[in-house]
DNA sequence: TTCACTGCAAATCATTTGCAAGGCC
DNA sequence: GGCCTTGCAAATGATTTGCAGTGAA
């Protein structure tokens, strides 16, 4: 538990008990769980525990870049009718999704996991801020 | 319209009005709309249109292949407590989410969107069956 | 005492499901 | 006629919001 206490403090976040459970969590699991899944375990040992607090939590993990968030499922999916490989980029103040394109086509397939017997999909994202919205916070 | 009926039909698709109009949307729009969006757009050539013609269509053109689905925006999120670059594996059989390692660290930067002022983020991930799973089939 | 944190309950939003009606072969 | 497709309405499931209680500095 201290390792996780220490963790969030480097962070800036200040370390309440939930805190602590949901971030000592992550960083004693590597099995990329839902937010359900951390809440079924954390609540044996802090029985009072919320729903709302391991959401609060890890948007505040998040937000001070403590922990990843993987949007791997499909839900509030997008669709595109190109079916070349190509990236994506998700500008976070227009919203626009734009095409990228690679300059390593063969970068994904050389790269497929070891322990995959069959891909169906590869995806590659990026976000963050497109030119003409970074010049409009400029102002 | 003739093209989109045609492409459908390349995919084993009955080119129904409402598939041949969702199919149209898609080719003639590099927007990468939402469900909504498309929704939006089409109820007004099409008044009787209902959200779930829409899902079905999407659905059944995704799995035909004819069209990509990208889950970037949040939602039935997964988080990572380990934050150096690194792609992912979502297994379709068993749910588990692998890590993978890249030959190449440098490529996601190197391949940074043109029109990006700042990236905040980005992902690489898979879908398929691990070999377990595979196996598990086999039988 | 104040302010941030927590947690319940209700609200919201996207998506799915059940089922009946319509249309095409 | 039979089957595929459509579309309404209700159900579901994840997430967010409002608000009141709690606890720590």
């Amino acid at each position: 538990m201290i390792v996780a206490k220490e963790y969030l403090q480097s962070y800036g976040i200040r370390p309440s008990t939930q805190r602590i459970a949901v971030m000592h969590y992550l960083l004693t699991h590597r099995t990329h769980p839902t937010v359900d899944e951390i809440y079924h375990e954390l609540v044996e040992e802090i029985p009072t525990l919320s729903r709302t607090t391991v959401y609060n939590t890890l948007h505040l993990l998040y937000e001070h870049g403590a922990i990843l968030a993987l949007s791997i499922d499909e839900a509030n999916v997008r669709f595109d009718g190109y079916t070349h490989p190509h990236a994506h980029f998700l500008c976070c103040g227009c919203g626009k999704v734009y095409d990228v394109d690679l300059d390593d086509v063969a970068f994904v397939q050389r790269n497929t996991p070891k322990n995959a017997a069959t891909i169906t999909e590869a995806q590659l994202f990026y976000k963050g801020l497109c030119n003409v919205c970074s010049a409009k916070r400029q102002n």
